[in-house]
DNA sequence: AACGGGAACGACACCGCAGA
DNA sequence: TCTGCGGTGTCGTTCCCGTT
């Protein structure tokens, strides 16, 4: 088993949106990737430009950034070419490493663009270094540029950042300094390709949270009716749970739910919803056991949604009655908004 | 049954930061 | 300039429920 550290760069419509060939919004222009072996030494390296075949020139923003010219790419292999030979030096037991979320699904946007098989697995599983590196270094959520994370760790910065080979060398070196087997659970799923059929469905276990993909649903209100997309499972012992809170917005694509194992405690769910490639939406859903004093903060933030709302319309009228409106506000919670079974929480 | 006010919903804009 | 992600803020719509 090989890790592949990959990092494209692309270009896209010099012309902004107007320019903009749908399924295409980004052409790569650059394969930047080495493999390591299970001890992270280097095995072999793959660099390579390509000829773009879509966006000629340069956009503003790539020049900026980019270290290159248009000379060189018109020299290179097309992307056809170029990916076929990629894909033979990865071999077939390997596991994708980047830095951010974007690489993997560009890549296959590429590809279904330029009709190349798609030969990587479904679902892709892969590892976002950057993500790692907060696990490690920070709290797990915040995304660190590359050149931030090199200067945190000390790894000294004897080449330009952004091409694709040289920031694959950085995100290596980051990788070597990393306790990777503390994270090695925490694999990253890429949204590109999704589940087609229920069977496909993706549910992974890590530590300390479960993570569950749907397939494609028409219609918002379909996923949010589907008994799989919403239902609460304990990832420890497979009961299905009850709801103590169910699932309320906490924005136009989140969802948040508390339920309770009566042998493992509160787990908090988070349900997105999200935009299929096709169309469609599908459900990234979340489950995590907590503490009490974490689902006493579920509670605090359906309350905390509430009472935004209550303020910002309380402050409209400019009415000031000396005893604000929401203190009294105990009954009237609609029936699907109120708490399944009494809290024991507070 | 019709009305109206307030609570809740939910779609959308926008922000900030990451990637190119 | 464009995409992705997680988040906040705004505002029109929908729903509930008490009043008439």
């Amino acid at each position: 088993m090989h890790y592949i550290v990959l990092d494209l760069e692309w270009n896209q419509s010099p012309r902004g949106k107007a320019g903009k060939r749908t399924g295409m919004p980004f052409e790569i222009i650059e394969i930047g990737a080495v493999k390591l072996d299970g001890e992270m030494r280097t095995v072999e390296v793959f660099n390579e430009v390509i000829k773009p075949a879509v966006y000629r020139q340069l956009h503003y923003k790539t020049k900026e950034i980019l270290h290159m010219d248009i000379q060189e790419l018109e020299k290179a292999r097309k992307f056809q070419d170029v990916i076929g030979d990629f894909f033979k030096w990865c071999g077939d037991d390997y596991i994708m490493c980047t830095w951010g979320s974007m690489d993997l699904t560009e890549l296959q946007r590429n590809l279904a663009f330029f009709k190349v098989e798609n030969p990587m697995g479904k679902p892709l599983l892969y590892y976002d270094v950057q993500k790692l590196f907060s696990l490690l270094y920070e709290d797990g959520k915040s995304r660190r540029s590359l050149k931030d994370a090199v200067e945190y760790l000390e790894i000294e910065e004897d080449i330009p950042f952004h091409r694709a080979f040289d920031d694959t060398l950085y995100t290596v070196k980051i990788m070597q300094r990393m306790d990777l087997d503390a994270v090695r659970k925490y694999v990253s799923v890429d949204y590109f390709r999704l589940p087609d059929k229920k069977e496909e469905e993706i549910y992974i276990v890590f530590g300390r949270y479960a993570k569950y993909v749907s397939r494609v649903f028409a219609t918002r209100e379909k996923a949010m009716a589907d008994k799989g997309a919403v239902s609460t499972k304990c990832y420890r012992c497979g009961k299905a749970l009850r709801k103590r809170i169910r699932w309320f917005p906490v924005n136009a694509k989140t969802y948040l739910c508390l339920a309770y194992c009566p042998e493992h405690g509160y787990m908090k769910g988070k349900l997105r919803l999200k935009k299929a490639e096709a169309g469609g939406v599908f459900v990234v859903k979340t489950l995590k056991l907590i503490s009490e004093s974490d689902a006493e903060a579920v509670q605090m933030k359906k309350l905390e949604m509430s009472k935004k709302r209550k303020e910002s319309k309380a402050s409209s009228p400019a009415s000031d009655s000396p005893e604000p409106q929401f203190l009294k506000a105990s009954s009237p919670l609609r029936a699907d908004a109120q708490l399944q079974s009494s809290l024991p929480l507070k």
